[in-house]
DNA sequence: ACTACATTGATTGTATGCAAGCTTGTAGGG
DNA sequence: CCCTACAAGCTTGCATACAATCAATGTAGT
């Protein structure tokens, strides 16, 4: 009982919610079975999610979330920072200086729901604002197309993010988006591009310095399971 | 025998190729037949490019190449502008001369191929190459994930151009790209950014022209079909 | 005991079938 | 003559069925 955006919308959902893990199978039939659905409907909504860049597909293999590399990490980093800064200096000749009362208005209660959130909520929800804070950025400045490809783009981030476990503080992350919404309030989007390319950077740093600890799936598991099969040897013996 | 993504890259290709019209219709059993394949398959490849904007689907009425408003039209422009200077002022930081030389000779190669296409080829051709500059550009500069999210948005832009009509140059916009790949062969990246800007500018300006004649698709009808339908009352009497 | 191979099970890839809905053409009434 | 109601045909939406391929397990032979 689902139609195909449903069921991609709550696969996406599942994955920014960790839910789901980079590199976890979607069998086809299981989640027919899980939306009640025929395999054609999910077939259909993977192909969505397969051209939005959340999942791929092994021939004759299946479905998994992406496992993106470190190359294509920083790739989806760079592109946000150019995309980001460039919203920024575009709104510059944009605005007049009133309508972007209402744009702060709209971030200020947005930061307050990340504030709430920081103290209450999980750490999926709390990624998933402070993500989104910069997905609203881009609509309030009237981008509707920027807006959906960095809904896209921050989701890459957020997944990679967990993948390689950053050590990113969601306070912090916070306080730069405070801080880069008091800049746009003062009218100074220069600085506020610059606050943003900042921002971007502390949180692709965070990832940076755990990256080469889990680099290879391979390696990661070996070292999880390898106390395991060391057990069962000796239980055998 | 074709794959979906063949079926969705010869789509892609006849509507830049202007063989398929904004708001053409695509039966699904048409293109079936066409390619050889079944339903199935034309489904997935056309829920691909549902995706990446560039068909729509109307529920249980058919598959519809989109047909961008004025304002949907102004957002990709708006959207190319805040990437593609990004992408150049992000260059700044990131290039420390000597890399720049092999993106100017790629760059310089398709300007080649951007003048000898206007001078021969069709104008189908032609928007190609002067739209994949601008993919070109991204790619040399490293973004590749911006690459593709810009070749999907140019061809929107090349789409409302042919939508409306663009009296637009080709010879410009190909002198306005060799003053670009100019400015970044000096090292001069903001102004660079600035002449891109300015480029993206006067393509947009040269269809904001027709764009009130042709505002509304069902009034174009109406204009285009009451001469006729005069011309058979005449007959008639 | 280990390797090579065959068989089985499961899963994807593709095609076909059936129901629902829109469009159009036509017939009947005003 | 025009307008409305109805029916036929075509098209999409979804499910099911079949074919192809891969992984895994079990087996036989060395």
């Amino acid at each position: 009982m689902a139609t195909q955006t449903e069921i991609a919308q709550r696969v996406v959902e599942s994955i920014l919610a960790q839910k789901l893990a980079p590199g976890e199978r979607l069998g086809e039939q299981q989640l027919a079975d899980l939306f009640g659905v025929s395999r054609t409907l999910v077939r259909e909504a993977l192909m969505q999610l397969q051209a939005r860049g959340f999942v791929e597909v092994r021939t004759r293999k299946g479905w998994y979330v992406v496992e993106p590399s470190v190359e294509q990490a920083r790739d989806a980093f760079a592109a946000r920072r150019a995309v980001e800064a460039g919203l920024l200096r575009q709104a510059q000749g944009q605005f007049e200086g009133k309508p972007l009362q209402s744009v702060v208005r709209r971030l200020r209660h947005h930061l307050k729901e990340e504030q709430a959130a920081i103290d209450a909520a999980d750490a999926a929800t709390r990624a998933f604002l402070l993500a989104d804070f910069h997905v609203c950025l881009a609509e309030c400045l009237g981008h509707r197309l920027l807006s959906d490809m960095l809904r896209d783009l921050t989701a890459r981030t957020t997944l990679v993010a967990t993948l390689y476990q950053s050590t990113h503080d969601a306070r912090q992350s916070c306080a730069d988006h405070a801080q880069i919404v008091a800049a746009i309030e003062r009218g100074q989007l220069e600085q506020a591009a610059a606050l943003m390319l900042a921002h971007i950077g502390n949180v692709e740093d965070a990832l940076g310095q755990s990256s080469l600890a889990s680099a290879d799936a391979r390696e990661r598991l070996r070292a999880t399971l390898a106390p395991l099969a060391r057990t069962k040897l000796r239980a055998v013996e």
